[in-house]
DNA sequence: GCATGGAAAGGGTCTAGACAGTTAGCGGCG
DNA sequence: CGCCGCTAACTGTCTAGACCCTTTCCATGC
């Protein structure tokens, strides 16, 4: 449960110690009303959240000191940390001590456009981020029978399996375990594997991912996992098993991606009600 | 975030108020060191986790009073509190407030079957699975920023706030907490609640959710989400917080759904790329 | 019998401090 | 030049109270 490293401390230009964001020296604070039916420090939490959702404070921009911030809400600093935690609890915000430490608005999660199939690194880009990819292994093997069946192939029929960690800005974001039939695509454990594999199939293989079936659920990460991701021993992840194809309707890929939960979240849109 | 009625409080015969396990007036209080690189509270959430795993409390058992404890170990109210809340999180305790109110040791944490979670191919896409749902809380509230947004309502609005669980054969498969424009629905929690409640929307309002916006993320089961769906603490649960628009574009609905990740299986196509 | 209105017993919230622990900058000293 | 200790600026922990809210019991009155 350790704080997370505040992320891209970026904004205010000059890289260490942003100046506080939210100035409360020039800028009178909300009302807090003491009434049965609410608490301050739920108010205060309230209003930082919202400061956070409307983009008054962004990522990296570091709050007041809890001294400050309680003077200034007029509420004591107890009660001030009890809104903070209650933050800290849900990923809005981290803390850091020290010479200059400080409560900072954390790193927002990346969000996953699932309505579109663009692969993991043209996602990244949308978010502003940098997609990137450590290579694991890289291997042919005999497939699976779950493989089998996805992709459509014969008992004897090989794969590639490649197994990457994904990147964004440098940082762990998911296990990918990905499997291409071996017929399909000669050669293609010879390419470079550290980029965005659906362009490699295109390039070279002229076949493009048009749809893909993906399944979601949420799990719980094991010893290798969360070694591999870098989060604590049963954090939670998204497992997403996809099964790509071309236009054509011919299986291209099957996967298992595993997806840090405090850096993913699928948006999708439904139509049709119960 | 209200108090869960303490479960199964059995223990003791009469079912009525267990007199305090945990003699302070006639037992020698543990040793409280106070020095660096340890807390007062850690060793106190320590030592009643430890009493609890040694079944010198058993589940059922009620703490003294808070004002008891803490002068038994020597400490403030405060740093009682906050190892009491520690081991409520943990889900080792459960509190409750009022007459019979106290802190009770909580029931011990239930099986799970895992093994038949391989040929679970139930899809819960929301269609099919509406087998029940039981009634937590139905009440109006304030709404708060994110579902003022989420709404599209205004600063003083305020929103029907019902809170099920929602059941599969009986057996609870998500707790929902839906938020409604009260505005738009009005006596909304006089109707029966324990159905669809978009059924409700449509005949009782003529309005019908049309599509909606999902965003899902995985997360793991807290103290509270553990209790109601029965699940071990840090289980892996698929948050899904949802927005419902009319066809006229009206949101009607701002929820978050908890699913439990071991009855949970999202699938979904995603379709062409631009 | 039955409502009704305390009163009691619990946890929930909040305050206004104090001091400890942690980290980074900085200046001095070898 | 490099190390080392001081200090500033934070958060972390803890105290000793106060009052509030919720729940239940119980006594009173009809």
């Amino acid at each position: 449960m350790e704080a997370e490293r505040a992320g891209g401390l970026a904004r205010s230009g000059g890289r260490r110690r942003p100046r506080p964001a939210l100035r409360t020296s020039t800028r009178p604070p909300p009302e807090i009303v003491r009434e049965p039916g609410t608490t301050v420090h739920a108010q205060i939490e309230d209003w930082l959240a919202g400061q956070i959702a409307d983009g008054a404070l962004v990522a990296g921009d570091r709050l007041p000191t809890e001294q400050d911030l309680a003077a200034w809400f007029g509420v004591s600093r107890m009660t001030l940390r009890h809104a903070l935690a209650e933050l800290a609890k849900r990923g809005l915000v981290t803390k850091a001590v020290g010479r200059h430490g400080g409560t900072f608005v954390a790193a927002p999660k990346l969000e996953q456009d699932l309505t579109t199939l663009a692969g993991f690194s043209e996602q990244l880009r949308r978010n502003g981020m940098v997609a990137g990819a450590r290579v694991l292994s890289a291997r042919l093997r005999p497939a699976g029978p779950a493989a089998r069946a996805a992709l459509q192939i014969g008992a004897g029929d090989q794969v590639h399996e490649i197994r990457r960690i994904r990147l964004a800005d440098g940082r762990p974001v998911a296990l990918e375990h990905s499997l291409f039939p071996a017929a399909r695509f000669p050669g293609m454990l010879d390419a470079r594997l550290d980029g965005s594999l659906y362009e490699l199939l295109e390039v070279t293989y002229g076949l493009r991912p048009h749809r893909a079936r993906e399944s979601l659920e949420p799990v719980t990460a094991g010893a290798r996992e969360a070694e591999a991701l870098e989060v604590d021993l049963g954090a939670p992840l998204m497992l997403v098993e996809r099964t790509a194809y071309a236009r054509s309707g011919e299986p291209l890929e099957f996967a298992r991606d595993l997806f840090r939960g405090d850096r993913t979240r699928v948006v999708l849109w439904t139509s049709g009600p119960s």
